[in-house]
DNA sequence: GGCGTGACTATGG
DNA sequence: ACCATAGCCACGC
């Protein structure tokens, strides 16, 4: 049987992503580690990428990198999809970048 | 089992 | 602040 971690970890990703605040975000490799998988940031996009087909509710714009750019766009709808969502939310974002990230990032490990 | 890929990250210049 | 580089490692050929 194949056991692989994508499938165990979905789950968690799911979960997290849909309590990150409005007006708030975080990223890949913070979201890792909130899970116990420090060095898996890039399959928590990769699955991220996933999870949004089957689910267009998830707040999936409110993750990005550790330096607060926007990575994901080619992945929503339309190129401005996902800066329009933040913005939507009071998110300013200047050259594809989050300004103030310091402010915005939240963190998953202070929700556990 | 090797190899390329990726919604990544840390570091150094 | 920007760019390059190396490290990362599951996943799908």
């Amino acid at each position: 049987m194949t056991n692989l971690i994508s499938d165990s970890i979905r789950d968690d990703i799911y979960r997290i992503v849909k309590i990150i605040p409005l007006g708030r975000a975080t990223s890949y490799g913070a979201i890792a580690r909130s899970i116990g998988y420090p060095n898996h940031s890039r399959l928590v996009g990769k699955i991220l990428s996933n999870i949004i087909e089957l689910d267009n509710n998830i707040p999936a714009h409110r993750v990005v990198n550790s330096l607060g750019i926007l990575v994901a766009k080619n992945n929503f709808a339309s190129e401005d999809k996902m800066q329009v969502l933040l913005e939507a939310e009071g998110i300013v974002i200047k050259n594809n970048r989050i300004v103030n990230w310091r402010k915005i990032f939240w963190d998953p490990f202070e929700e556990l």
